[in-house]
DNA sequence: ACAAAAGTGTTCTCGTTACACCCATGT
DNA sequence: ACATGGGTGTAACGAGAACACTTTTGT
């Protein structure tokens, strides 16, 4: 036996989200597509399963081709499978999305896309169905988020907590009481207080922290509740 | 332009973990495969997924087909995509998790497969990757059951708070305070008190409950924490 | 000196927990 | 009458939320 018979071939993509965050928004990085149908329309970075591929693999070589990142963090989303949702031929697509520090990120890298970043509430006109991957992805990051310390992943190694506050500020729309804020952030025991501060965007300079990365591997579970009311999240 | 270029095709089949409770511990239906090669085995429900079908779509026909019940809860779980997962050629998986009432299900309907309940700690040995696709079920329930209301799928329409204790003491493995429980699952307002008892397991008997449809729905996602310390799960 | 953001402590409230007795009924 | 499981109330505790002033330093 070397094939099972009378059932039908289908195509596999994977199509990841791409998420950074720019000290204000949080932001998703989008290309042009690189071939048809559809050529030129802004799309998800996506690609076909190779076959000697597994799915996290292919995701983290897509992920690779466009933004130079290895090692970044990378979770399964969802996969679609509608029989419409490619127009030329049936192709299932396993969405993952990726949470990177915005600035690690080079453009030059991937001239051939002519990616660019769009704030979450600001995005353009999709194929296919990715305006539904991306909604379902934001809602997964934020519903993750209100209980794992994921949002780390967004930031560079030393960060301070007035950014990290913006952060959580902007993804969840939402003002935060700053001494509630850093109280519950340190009492998680996952940052280090570092000795240098961060000067630009205060006379009075913030501290730098950095993550305990053992604790965050250990902790990751740990559930933070650092949005009050998450339970209010639709 | 019809098709892609230089791509590989591939099978992509449903999964599903269909979860029941006797009254004392988690179950999951298994089946014998149908089909070479490990005809005759332990394995999940499944099923290739057919050309004009979506996933949802092609889950619930697999239920259907093993158990004869519609309109259950089904939710995607994860894609497996392993290039070596399947021997005899390139097949992905998606796999859902079912939760039935068990008593609703009737054995009769499915000779074909012989299924068997098996409790969730006492799994025989499964083809391919099913048993890592189990545990990873049994984990999101786990999960997603200390947050939100869906243990109630797998009662009957008809049930009382101790049965209801019973449920989750079995899936987290612990023993509940009845005072704190009940009061608990009254203060969320999903459940309407009806006017008869359940008698067979006591004398003094207790008070039938059902869902408040309306509520389960708009309050689906609010949070429970039935269990207590819930962040202190794996 | 003043503007601008960082940093820090206390009180109140409410949800969570621990805990023990009475109730109804079938035998 | 007694055994069995159902049903209920209260007190102590701890986590979360609300809230305002002092510190540092660049201009």
């Amino acid at each position: 036996m070397t094939r099972y018979s009378r059932q039908t071939r289908l195509l596999a993509a994977i199509d990841c989200i791409i998420f950074g965050f720019d000290g204000q928004e949080l932001k998703v990085l989008l290309i042009h597509r690189a071939f048809e149908p559809e050529k030129g329309k802004w799309s998800l970075m996506g690609g076909f399963i190779q076959p000697d591929e597994g799915f996290e693999e292919a995701a983290s070589r897509i992920l690779l081709q466009l933004t130079g990142l290895k090692g970044v963090y990378l979770e399964q989303l969802h996969a679609f499978g509608d029989p419409a949702r490619d127009p030329i031929e049936r192709t299932v697509s396993v969405a993952y999305f990726a949470l990177i520090d915005i600035h690690k990120y080079e453009k030059q890298l991937s001239e051939e896309y002519h990616p660019e970043w769009f704030p979450i509430g600001s995005i353009p006109k999709l194929i296919f169905d990715h305006a539904r991957i991306i909604e379902m992805g934001k809602e997964k990051l934020r519903y993750k988020a209100a209980l794992h310390p994921i949002l780390f992943e967004l930031l560079p190694e030393k960060f301070t907590i007035p950014q990290l506050q913006s952060l959580y500020e902007g993804i969840y729309e939402t003002g935060l009481d700053k001494r509630n804020f850093s109280r519950k952030v340190l009492s998680t025991g996952l940052l280090i207080k570092l000795k240098d501060k961060e000067k630009t965007s205060s006379k009075k300079g913030a501290f730098y922290y950095k993550l305990d990365k053992r604790r965050y591997q250990a902790k990751f579970q740990a559930f933070l509740n650092i949005i009050p009311n998450a339970h209010k999240l639709s």
